[in-house]
RNA sequence: GACCCUAUCGUCCAGUGGCCUAGGACACCGCCCUUUCACGGCGGUAACACGGGUUCGAAUCCCGUUAGGGUCG
């Protein structure tokens, strides 16, 4: 079985699930080649120690390479990483569009630049620790949520295209989390009890707004007002780049109920809050449409969305639209449906595609 | 300048002599949740403008000071 002698390339980011990746990989028979991408700039290290890319993940990452037996390599992309990853970022937010930026990283780093590296190390694989499952038919790959539904991450990797997911292996797919950390107690890998990562690894102490403003300068920022629907003013902000819709945090208090934040206006850099009532939405376009099983036709489908990482998924009926677009009308309105997010659509586990969310028209003010 | 009204947590209000060691909502803070951003759950900090009275007892009544708003100019 020639699989069996194939060379992979394992991206280990220093934490347990990428560590046991690379453990059933070696069982499975691959030769295994560890590599951990630093993505920082070395004069910012020190604010990123405690994150995945900072320099303890590169020292457990080594430390388990060693521990498996397997070769470990570290290759410096914080050039790329900021150029594909945080510059992407910080303009998103700057046009009123809230990104997701662990897609992008997926898209363009893990599954993107890393080939050139495979490539180079005669790998036939990239292999990562997500939760999703990867299976490899003779004329495609078909993408699948993780077995463990609470760790799913198959909506981080929608954006793939089928060359990138031809050759990409996530042998965590079919397990659930609880084993793998036994797995990784069971070898002695001193990462078996590493908290999981959360939050954006770029960010120190969860606070993006703070990096926001150390990234760029005082005059890149949007300021303007914060409005209710009905067009009446209700105090300024600082910065369009600071809100996102269906935020409550942040407004300004002294109502009966709690506002939410329901539209962004990048034209008048307003920031536009109503009630809760006000931030649901059954109808919207994403664009810049990735397939993964291809569509049949330009026929509507039936499908299941998410529209956000943390979202149980909804019902719902797509429309391919010319130019890598498509309409998506929900069968039950779900609330905060937010510009620049990824709509990822399911066929039960399958993962079909998925695109970014797109602002509606302006919303009408009374 | 005379007269009238108002003055409670960051904000908006509740409270009309003992049930107030002052309640709620929104905001804020913390924890939980979470490989994006949000949401959400749980918990917490926080005020009777100031000074005198009356009363057994005052956020609640009276007087003055100060600060807002208004009427007459």
């Amino acid at each position: 079985m020639s699989i069996a002698k194939a060379r992979v390339l394992l991206g280990m980011s220093g934490g347990v699930d990428s560590s046991v990746a690379g453990f059933l990989l070696r069982e499975q028979g691959y030769d295994i080649v560890g590599v951990t991408m630093k993505v920082w700039p070395q004069d910012c290290i020190s604010r990123a120690a405690d994150k995945c890319c900072g320099p303890q993940a590169v020292a457990d990452a080594r430390s388990v390479a060693h521990s498996l037996g397997i070769p470990h390599y570290v290759v410096d992309e914080a050039d790329q990483f900021e150029r594909l990853v945080i510059d992407y970022f910080s303009s998103e937010y700057q046009a009123g569009r809230t990104p997701n930026p662990c897609v992008m990283c997926n898209e363009k780093l893990k599954f993107g630049n890393l080939w050139k590296k495979a490539e180079a190390l005669g790998c036939d694989y990239i292999a990562t620790g997500h939760y999703a499952i990867i299976e490899h038919y003779r004329d495609r790959a078909v993408l699948r949520k993780g077995v463990d539904s609470r760790k799913d991450q198959s909506y981080f990797l929608f954006s793939l295209r089928q060359p990138q997911l031809r050759r990409a292996l996530t042998p965590l797919g079919g397990m659930e989390k609880p084993a793998i950390r036994e797995i990784a107690r069971s070898l002695g890998l001193k990462v078996a009890d590493k908290v999981d990562s959360q939050e954006i690894c770029f960010v120190p102490g969860n606070d993006y707004k703070s990096f926001l403003r150390s990234h760029l300068e005082a005059e890149e920022f949007h300021p303007g007002g914060i409005y209710d629907l009905g067009g009446n003013f209700l105090a300024a902000h600082s910065g369009i780049e600071f809100f996102t819709i269906g935020q409550r945090k942040g407004l300004p208090g002294g109502f009966a109920q709690p506002r939410y934040v329901v539209d962004l206006d990048p034209e008048t850099n307003r920031v536009i809050v109503g009630g809760a009532d006000d931030l649901v939405a059954d109808d919207f376009e994403i664009d810049r449409v990735n397939w993964i099983r291809d569509a049949d036709s330009d026929e509507p489908i039936e499908v299941t969305v998410k529209i956000r990482y943390s979202h149980p998924g909804t019902p719902a009926t797509l429309t391919p639209l010319p130019g890598a677009r498509a309409r998506i009308q929900l069968h039950q309105p779900q609330k905060a449906v937010t510009p620049g997010q990824a709509a990822v659509v399911y066929d039960g586990d399958v993962v079909l595609g998925g695109g970014w969310i797109c602002r509606a028209a302006a919303r009408q003010l009374a």
